[in-house]
Formats: C-alpha cells, sequence, structure tokens
DNA sequence: CTCCAGGCATGAG
DNA sequence: CTCATGCATGGA
C-alpha cells in the first residue's frame, strides 16, 4: 500500500509540470526587503537558496525573486553604489502568462503599490513602539492564498517554526502538484478537495502534523464544502472573524494570524507569547495584562495598521529574544564569576 | 533528562 | 464567562 503510494508520487514529482513560459520582471521597491518579509513568520514556505535570493510559489506559479540593485542591472558597467542605486525585486515567474499579468501578480503579492514607510512613519508617533521598531520599512504583509494561510497556522499552534516549515514542505510534496524548476521542484499548496480526502494517519504519521491531524482534516473538509470560500474575502472583518473561529483548530491568535495574512486586514492584531511579551514590557510596565487588553491597547494605538505594528514587533523582539536567551554554559560561566 | 514552541479543544466550576 | 489541563513532535 504505502510502497504503491510512494511509487504513485515518485512518478507524479518526475513528470512535474514543465514550465514553459519564463516571465522576467523588474520592479523597484523602495525600502522592502525580501529576506526580512520572509523571515519574519507570517509566510514558511520560501526557500532561501542564496543571500536575498528565495524560490517558492505564487498562484499556480514557481517563483524566484532576488533582491538587486537596480542600477546594477540596467548598467552592468557601472560602479555599484548603493547611496545612488535604488532597491529592485527581480522576479522570474515560471508558468504561462504574459508579463503584465506576472509583474501585476508580483506588486500585488508582495504589496508593493502600499506606502509602508508612511505606514511605519505614522507608527512610530508611538514612542514606545519606535524606540524597538527598525527606522526602514523593511517588511510588508503579503497577500498569500487564504486557504494555505487557514493550514499554516492551524499547525502553527504550540509549535516551533523550523517544525511548522517541515511539516508544509511534506504535506505539499505529498498533495500539492509538482513543478519542475532550475533550482529542483517546487509544489503548490493542496487544494482544499484534495486535504479532505487524504487520510488521517498519513497526515499524522507521513507529514508529522501530530495531534492537529484532525484539525487540518476536517477544517480542509468544511472549506471544500463550502461554496462561498471565495467570497469571504468581501467579508467584513468582524463577520469574518467569527466564520474563521467555527473552523476547527482555529482560536483566536490563529483566526487574527489569518485575517492579517490571509485576507490581508492590516488591523488585525494577532497576540502570541513574543507579542504578549513585547506589549507587557512596552505598554504594561511587566504586568501581565490579559489577550483582550493587548489587542485593545494595539487598536488604541496602532489603529487601522495594527497589524502591520505586529509585524515589526514580532520581528524585533524574536530577534533580541534568540541572541538574548541564555544558553546553559553561558548561564554556568556566569556562575563562574 | 526537561522545557518550550506564533494555542486550541475540552470539561469543570 | 474564566480557568486548568492534555496534547504530538522535535530542537535546544
Amino acid at each position: 500500500m504505502n510502497e504503491i503510494m510512494d511509487i504513485g508520487r515518485c512518478l507524479r514529482s518526475h513528470e512535474g509540470v514543465e514550465a514553459r513560459n519564463r516571465v522576467e520582471v523588474l520592479i523597484p521597491v523602495g525600502e522592502f526587503d525580501v529576506e526580512a518579509t520572509f523571515e519574519s513568520g507570517q509566510c514558511f514556505r520560501w526557500r532561501r537558496v542564496r543571500a536575498g535570493e528565495y524560490i517558492g510559489v505564487i498562484g499556480r506559479s514557481a517563483v524566484h525573486v532576488q533582491q538587486v540593485l537596480q542600477r546594477a542591472l540596467t548598467d552592468p558597467l557601472a560602479p555599484l553604489s548603493k547611496a545612488r542605486s535604488g532597491k529592485a525585486l527581480l522576479v522570474r515567474l515560471m508558468g504561462e502568462m504574459d508579463p503584465q499579468e506576472a509583474e501585476h501578480a508580483v506588486i500585488r503579492y508582495f504589496d508593493l503599490s502600499r506606502d509602508y514607510p508612511a505606514i511605519l512613519r505614522r507608527l512610530r508617533r508611538d514612542a514606545a513602539f519606535a524606540r524597538v521598531a527598525p527606522r526602514r520599512a523593511g517588511i510588508h504583509i503579503l497577500r498569500q492564498d487564504p486557504f494555505e494561510v487557514v493550514i499554516s497556522f492551524i499547525i502553527s499552534a504550540n509549535n516551533h517554526i523550523p517544525r511548522i516549515r517541515r511539516i508544509l514542505e511534506r504535506l505539499c510534496a505529498r498533495y500539492g502538484e509538482a513543478i519542475r524548476t532550475p533550482f529542483g521542484l517546487v509544489y503548490t499548496f493542496p487544494r482544499p478537495e484534495v486535504l479532505a480526502e487524504a487520510r488521517l494517519a498519513d497526515l499524522r504519521e507521513r507529514c508529522g502534523l501530530g495531534y492537529r491531524d484532525r484539525y487540518v482534516w476536517r477544517t480542509a473538509r468544511a472549506i471544500a464544502e463550502c461554496s462561498d470560500f471565495a467570497s469571504w474575502s468581501e467579508w467584513p472583518t468582524p463577520i469574518l472573524r467569527r466564520r474563521l473561529l467555527e473552523l476547527d483548530g482555529v482560536g483566536e491568535k490563529v483566526a487574527d494570524c489569518i485575517l492579517l495574512f490571509g485576507f490581508h486586514r492590516l488591523d488585525a492584531f494577532p497576540v502570541d507569547t513574543w507579542i504578549a511579551r513585547a506589549m507587557r514590557e512596552l505598554y504594561f510596565s511587566d504586568r501581565m495584562p490579559r489577550v483582550r487588553e493587548i489587542r485593545a491597547c494595539a487598536v488604541e494605538r496602532f489603529g487601522a495598521y495594527a497589524g502591520v505594528a505586529q509585524q515589526y514587533l514580532y520581528a524585533a523582539f524574536r530577534a533580541r529574544g534568540r541572541v538574548a536567551r541564555p544558553s546553559r554554559e553561558a548561564a554556568t560561566a556566569e556562575e563562574a564569576l
């Protein structure tokens, strides 16, 4: 049984969807930073191939993204001056489409037409925020596929980011469609109907989902059977939020992540352990507030862009926490002093 | 070995 | 309504 499935997988993998057209677009991006955005915890499936270079999927196309200095590209012989050359995004899409729709898809996915520097300036009017947030608006909120975000953040609950990535990788390799690229195979995210047909044991054992197997399966089935999931994006945020909370495995925090990362509701403010710590330190003088209280505080201070503030706070505190967390050796070394 | 991870569902009070 | 508990898994 399993052997047969494995062979089936191999065949499917090697068939792959042949990438016929390759469209290349170069877009000036201002302060946007691919690396900061991809490593900010809002997406899990972009694979880093080099510094500032990633491969992933947008829609049903495999995509290679590279952050470049625009001048270096238009005039390769000109001296590379960081000050005088603007940042740009060189994007190669593998799939059938014309350059114009490719450019539109890229601008939309990376939210490049929004003025993030202006948003950051507005957020930085808050003194506490300004103290810890960066000056440059490197992180954008991506416009990811809603279903992918739903499943991804169900898996994210009580889990580590490296493990979330590996689970999603296996899930897509098993249930998504393979696309051949010069960097190896990449997979589309599985459609709801496909995940709904999966076996629970397969999700648990092969993909490593653990106890979340039934959450993923039930939610995939609910969305597959839901005739109007495509139009959820048109609903007002409070109604959409209530609807998301009905999905199995979706609580308040995950619902807010889905609103922010899947439906681009920039006022949604997911409160996880890191944000709770950050907000507590910044605004509650180290007393432990309720999650409700934290969200209310964020909405009051950051308003329509609370979600953007959240992403910058999350990145700042996580970067700080990783180096600041004392290791066992550091602790004993400290005691030895 | 224990602790923890971008929490959630469940049941008790 | 609030609160406590168990939960698969794997990296630190």
